[in-house]
DNA sequence: ATGAAAGCGCTAACAA
DNA sequence: TTGTTAGCGCTTTCAT
């Protein structure tokens, strides 16, 4: 019998559909998507008395398959609910069509901007993200990245945590390395190799905001220092030193202090640092300025005029801030797009690993702008 | 011959691994896990001369092998660095061990930390989540929605778009619900049924902060109105708007302005409110508070003494506003971790539907402390 | 134009 | 203790 009663040779006007066994009736009676059991193109055969190629064929817009037999499977297709299940798809072209995407945190802007920019990109091209915390965890991490293999991601883009460089462990970043999976390091990585890579320029930024408040007039400039052996604390820290370098300024460990990248945190640090008389800050990130600032308010120290700040990631509230708050932007949602940008480009066979760098931009705002000038 | 070679019954020293044939060589000259294919237990198979079924068991710690002989064969997988093909457990076991979150943006605390949430859960439970940004469009939503069940993600968390209900088009919901695959809702609900969700209780909130601006002696409390069509938007106006009721304070019109969620566009709305001499502001969230204190303090207003503010989600960074903000807490890591638990309790058999509606709590801070009373 | 069969990687029921 | 086989859902040669 085989599929002949579907064809219209059976007559003109006979709309194919009408010619389906019981399909009708148990539309009505009981959708078949209410079935517990996702519809397989093999259900969809039975129904159809044919082979389940030819369904597959039908979906799949197979020109061999006459245009009204193939309209109706669709139909009937979309109308049942039917879902292609993509995990034997993936399974049997090897891609999975997603990539993993591990994040020390996400409770800063900048995280949830790389995201959204590397969604941007990725969901046009048909992309899903599998998004991990490690909340600086050496031991997640390393559970994700098992993880994320063992799922067969397409590639992993990940922003080393703390413990990581802490450790100094990195087997399982070399473990990656050697499979075929293509790995892409964001902002926070790792020394070793000539590795695919996007970054913004911390060096760079910190170096332009610490020349900033130099030519403001300051000239014993604090810094807020982030967490140790953090790359992105690590760069800055290193602008602040060669700028001041730069200008003959003496770089005084009594105006450096360590905090985390929360505004609580840098509280603490900012009291210690005002007893040293400094009249310029500059702040490894905006948030640790918003703790700073609110100390130097408390203790009725102008702003800027007897200290200038200067914070990074110019976060949305930065030009909300009591003063304005300077800072570097680093384009944190072009790093997603770029990191989206350069998979797509490896998996069009772009061989050569890509160090990509972005500009800081440096936007000055009243937190930094003395008057004195 | 079989597996027999592998067995030490050939002598007692005789460590098994060094009567593998090749392997030891290969592992130096090529190590398997330089190969751009990945390892499959096939090929593990193939180098032990045994049935793929006996590697399976051997790496899933079966008691019918050999102690010893799983021993090997569990160390020659590590060591080639084997990692298990879960696309094709997930085909077999019908359940993908993954989770689809869908969210109308991330760029707010309120939404990483949900994330956050959830994975600090789920990670232990073995879970992975597919986050997907819909950045308010209805769209998008539909479109990750169907990619998320044609990947049979085991549930759906979703965060309805602002499209979604300005469009009242929610056939792609219905269809999910159709399905056995569980749905949450999570603080943007869906009308239509009593469905599973979790929010926090944005009406008790609201009633809240309006009630304690009552209480210190505001009579002329304006509104920052999210946007329209929103569930959280019109529930903070309702909470609002009773509480006025209550108090038997008239809801005047000209004290409500409507604002997206940033403090950008707080700025005009608040330009256009002071014209009507509130002496109290509700803002619909924090950023938004953010910006309403930037235009007050720039006219000079004083905060709370000519107009007292409060937000709602408190945000890190509301206790460093100038003033520090006072702010409704959501709980937005708990609602995370709430939907969390209620995922696993569903697939652990839990059948009916289930509400979870968490207690906000109010943080009072200097910006509504007025000192009259 | 359609069907049959193999196979992606893995597990589990059944045999041996 | 180990091997054989079937099958999860789909696509794709190779037949017909």
């Amino acid at each position: 019998m085989g599929f002949s009663n579907l064809k219209f040779s059976q007559g003109k006007g006979n709309i194919p559909i009408l010619s389906l066994k019981y399909s009708i009736f148990e539309l009505i009676i009981t959708p078949a998507y209410k079935m517990s059991q996702p519809i397989s193109i093999k259900d969809i055969a039975r129904k159809f008395k044919c082979a389940p190629s030819t369904i597959s064929r039908a979906l799949n817009d197979h020109p061999a398959i006459n245009i009204e037999t193939r309209k109706t499977i669709q139909e009937y297709a979309t109308r049942i609910g039917y879902q292609k299940n993509t995990l034997s798809l993936s399974l049997l072209n090897k891609q999975s069509k997603t990539l993993g995407v591990i994040l020390p945190t996400m409770a800063h802007f900048h995280e949830s901007s790389m995201v959204e920019g590397m969604e941007k990109i990725l969901q046009p091209a048909g992309y899903l993200l599998n998004i991990c915390v490690t909340n600086e965890s050496h031991a997640l991490e390393r559970a994700y990245m098992d993880r994320l293999v063992a799922n067969r991601v397409d590639a992993i883009c990940i922003s080393l945590s703390q413990e990581t460089y802490d450790k100094k462990r990195h087997d399982h970043i070399d473990h990656a390395i050697s499979r075929a999976l293509p790995l892409i390091f964001m902002d926070r990585f790792y020394h070793a190799q000539n590795l695919d890579q996007v970054i913004t320029d911390d060096y760079q930024g910190a170096f332009l905001a610490t020349e900033h408040l130099i030519q403001m007039g300051c000239r014993r400039i604090a810094h807020l220092h982030g967490p140790k052996g953090i790359t992105v604390s690590q760069q800055r820290f290193q602008g602040y030193q060669d700028c001041l370098r730069k200008y003959e300024l003496p770089l005084l460990p009594e105006l450096i202090a360590y905090v985390s990248f929360s505004a609580e945190s840098a509280v603490e640090a900012t009291i210690t640092l005002l007893d040293h008389h400094p009249d310029g800050i500059f702040g490894v990130n905006d948030e640790v300025c918003f703790g700073a600032m609110k100390v130097i308010r408390e203790k009725n120290i102008r702003i800027p005029d007897d200290i200038a700040l200067v914070g990074f990631d110019d976060i949305p509230l930065a030009q909300f801030a009591y003063p304005p708050l300077s800072s570097v932007s680093r384009q944190s949602r072009k790093i997603g797009e770029e990191t989206a940008q350069l998979f797509l480009a490896k998996i069009n066979g772009q061989q050569e690993n890509k160090q990509i760098s972005l500009e800081p931009q440096f936007i000055v705002r009243e937190s930094s702008r003395k008057r004195i000038f």
